[in-house]
DNA sequence: TATGAATGAGAATTCATTCAT
DNA sequence: CATGAATGAATTCTCATTCAT
């Protein structure tokens, strides 16, 4: 994509910034972001302090880069699942998907992520304004489902489509919280039954 | 309370101990657990670093304690809520005081407990324990409906439990994202019906 | 002036040399000689770091250069006031046209300047070294007043010339500390008659 | 004076303090302000950083707390010459001791002074502001010299105030600027007989 | 009980300067 | 002429914690 015209230098420069960029991801995993200096970062990485402010302002852009990267993975999702047929049958297909990813985000990833989002002097928590990708995907979802009667019309879509993040979300929160001693794929998708259908579908 | 035998020097302990406690709260409140160094409870609280370390082993604790009280809580609102005769209006109501509660905490309140809670290097979550009390209340509620008829059968009541908590999370960590932008006392509200009932009643 | 042979090359190169001059007196005024990194000055400017280093050798050589500019200033001014047949009148001419240009550079580049000028590891102070030209065109406007009776003799004209130049500096000095809150140029002309003539003209 | 109520405990802070705060004099007399850092500070006084930063605020403030000792000073300047009858040798006594301990300052010291005093972003210039003590010391002497008909009554007490402390200025000023390689005592005496008396009394 | 002086490792960040392209 | 990536030492400042009084 980005790289036609890219000289020699150009390249060289994006592949450091690329290597800052994925050591301190690595670390915040393994470390919890908080446990990491950007020296530690720049050791790993093989790169000078100086190479680091180059190409970030700071350790938080770090993290903003990363979880610009979660809208995309929703809009390549929506795409994989708008095949099937049964609007129910998708709306689950993109939250089992979702919760699955979230899973295999692992337990250090997700607590960074969840941590950083609520502390203080956050200006733009990245979560809260995902709203437009996320929210306008499942809503799009609930609104076609209600549309062929395959959804529950009794609620309207856009409070399904907030009630059913809310709950996603404490459900990967409390998942942080005990550490992953649940499966969160299987709750994700109970949950979800309860709230879309009102009833538990496979055990009719 | 525990006034038995006190000394005045152990009243003027208690009372110092107390002053570093709410001053404690009130700046993590205001600036963020992370961002409030002992010193800056001290020197607010005016008593001396030694004091602190002499009442408390370390800031964590400060917060434990505040954690610790939120169980007495929910133990006197299931004696308020026992009269209720419907068991879906008892739970209806039990979750509505705690959704009241929680809205009056405050969004700065809430925010450092949920931020504090999945941070670093947290050996034990409270949020994460504090399941004995809320989920034992919860579970005997909803076995309670279940029993009279008066609540879904179709899922157990465990699985209630844990479904509802993780929503109610849910909803306040949003809420806390946004910053407070939505009534969470209404949507905790609606999430019950949904969950509990499998539709909203008041739409019928 | 310089502009016989001047390739295109050059004359870029001769736009960017001056973009960066400009853009550094410009960021030194507004925040002060220390307080600039190289870095700003280029962003500023929008050149690249090795432009600058290909143009200056360091930050220190353009303050030298604005320095450079007051001789030829105060060379001009002379030629100014030449035909003016009184001395008395001739050296308070001078004067009165030195603080009122001193005036017109403005409090932040005055600032600048002074501060510089004796700040830790200045080798050569711009202001110190002036004296060849301004010394001797003071002095000589000096001893042609005394040759002509028109002005005090009891003092030799090297130490006149010495002391207006402390009293005018003196003047600058507090003007700058005290913000621009008097008026120099009144200020200057006052100390003046006073030294030069030994009572104040105007109140004769 | 204030050694009365002095635990073991707080005079070795006292001590402690004392320490640091000429150390820090120590070096910036001789390396100049920004040349020493506060580390270098606090090896050579053979406390840690903490010590530093538990008895002074910053760099500036040591700055802040030397200056303010020139008003004591003054004061007892004036106590000193006032026994003078005189009220021009009173003056002349005045303003010799001062450029005497001006003098007996050294040049790096008196650098240091007028370098940070006209630095940017300083609030409060310290010289800008010892006008209440110097200023109200100086305008006293000329007061009662023109009342006794013993000083010129053509200009005011104020501006004579005024323009004999900005020519002191200019005179240490410019003494900085050429390494104190003129007599600044002489050359203030002369400078205050030219302006007080109108001419040089000892070459009458 | 309470004080507060002292510690000292550690964190983030800056910046003049070089040099291969 | 111009670019801008990279360096890395240096600096300021924070903070939990200890301990003698």
């Amino acid at each position: 994509m980005a790289g036609v015209k890219m000289t020699p230098r150009k390249e060289q420069a994006a592949k450091t910034r690329q290597e800052i960029f994925e050591t301190a991801i690595e670390l915040f995993d393994k470390k919890g972001y908080e446990r990491v200096s950007i020296n530690d970062i720049c050791t790993k990485a093989g790169v000078s302090t100086g190479a680091f402010y180059h190409h970030f302002k700071s350790k938080d852009q770090i993290l903003m880069e990363e979880f610009m990267k979660i809208d995309d993975f929703y809009e390549e999702l929506a795409k994989e699942v708008a095949g099937i047929e049964d609007s129910l049958k998708k709306l689950q297909a993109f939250i089992s998907s979702t919760m699955r990813s979230l899973n295999d985000m692992g337990l250090k990833r997700l607590k960074v992520t969840y941590h950083t989002q609520i502390g203080p002097d956050r200006k733009a928590s990245y979560l809260g304004n995902e709203k437009r990708v996320l929210y306008s995907i499942l809503e799009g979802l609930f609104l076609e489902g209600q549309e062929k009667g395959q959804i529950r019309q009794d609620v309207s879509a856009e409070v399904l489509t907030r009630l059913s993040i809310h709950s996603v979300r404490g459900i990967i929160y409390d998942w942080c919280l005990v550490n992953g001693s649940f499966d969160m794929i299987e709750t994700g998708e109970m949950m979800m039954e309860l709230l879309i259908n009102g009833s538990l579908a496979h055990e009719q």
